[in-house]
DNA sequence: TCTTATTAAGATAAATTTATCTGAATAAAA
DNA sequence: TTTTATTCAGATAAATTTATCTTAATAAGA
């Protein structure tokens, strides 16, 4: 297998994007994001916790509770999400699984690798939630 | 955790690296590329046969036995070790774990991730085993 | 206060990945 | 033929990731 982020990853930028893209409606139900986006409910909703903890997203408990975005979604970054629940370790790390892979000791793709890097980590820094909004509603739909 | 490769494929990758690297030396032993490498022995092995079934190394039991490459590094590339152990699939799924990410379809990344996923497969594609000798060698005495 | 709907939290289970162990098969050479 | 060194193959174990279950805590409203 291969994997970019891990499920976690996955769901909990899936369940922002959602939050994000819902955020007039005020607090959500994990019950309607696990179903929209077809996830495991339980799973996401751990997810959603540890996010509280990150200060991403904010919960309420009791009824008519849920999850709501924490934040403004300008202020919430892709990258945000993957270093609250994956880290930025793979941005930093050999891809071929060498140790120790610096420029002073690299391995036989590591400047390659490095420039790719690079721009996968612009692409989840340099774009906010807000920009997302509509493209996640589109996307939601075709789930 | 973030990953890119499993560690099967890592492991598999720096172990025919490394056969390339000694191509001379003939057959090597498994408990060589295992202790140079410092990765598990009887893991690397179990990598290695399955790589022998896929046509990119050959094996040789018995006394002065071991594994080498089964064909000429000018004709190896790294994708073909990708291909043989994780598979292809990561080349055309979403980064954000959507299911059905289409040109239709698109995730809110859908057009930057694609462009990436384009360079890392130019990247494993490009070149082959032989161009990456000198590198190996160099990256080995380091580990 | 009681009922209802929700998240929180902890325990557990299932699945997958990673790693190890053991013995068989093989081949070289003494 | 026996010894030795190796891969092969299958079983098993350990670790991690993914998913589920159960109960508690919370809050709204009847």
């Amino acid at each position: 297998m291969t994997v970019i982020f891990s499920k976690k990853c996955e769901y909990g930028m899936q369940a922002v994007l959602y939050l994000a893209a819902h955020k007039d409606k005020g607090v959500i139900r994990v019950d309607d994001i696990a179903e929209t986006l077809k996830v495991p409910k339980e799973f996401v909703s751990k997810i959603l916790q540890s996010l509280t903890t990150s200060g991403i997203v904010s919960s309420k408990k009791g009824k008519f509770g849920g999850f709501s975005l924490a934040k403004d979604p300008k202020k919430i970054r892709l990258i945000d999400i993957v270093a609250a629940i994956d880290g930025l370790e793979m941005f930093n790390s050999c891809v071929l699984g060498f140790p120790n892979c610096t420029p002073d000791t690299p391995c036989p793709v590591h400047h390659t690798w490095g420039e790719l890097r690079t721009l996968a980590y612009n692409m989840l820094t340099e774009e906010t939630l807000d920009k997302f909004k509509q493209k996640t509603i589109n996307k939601i739909k075709t789930i």
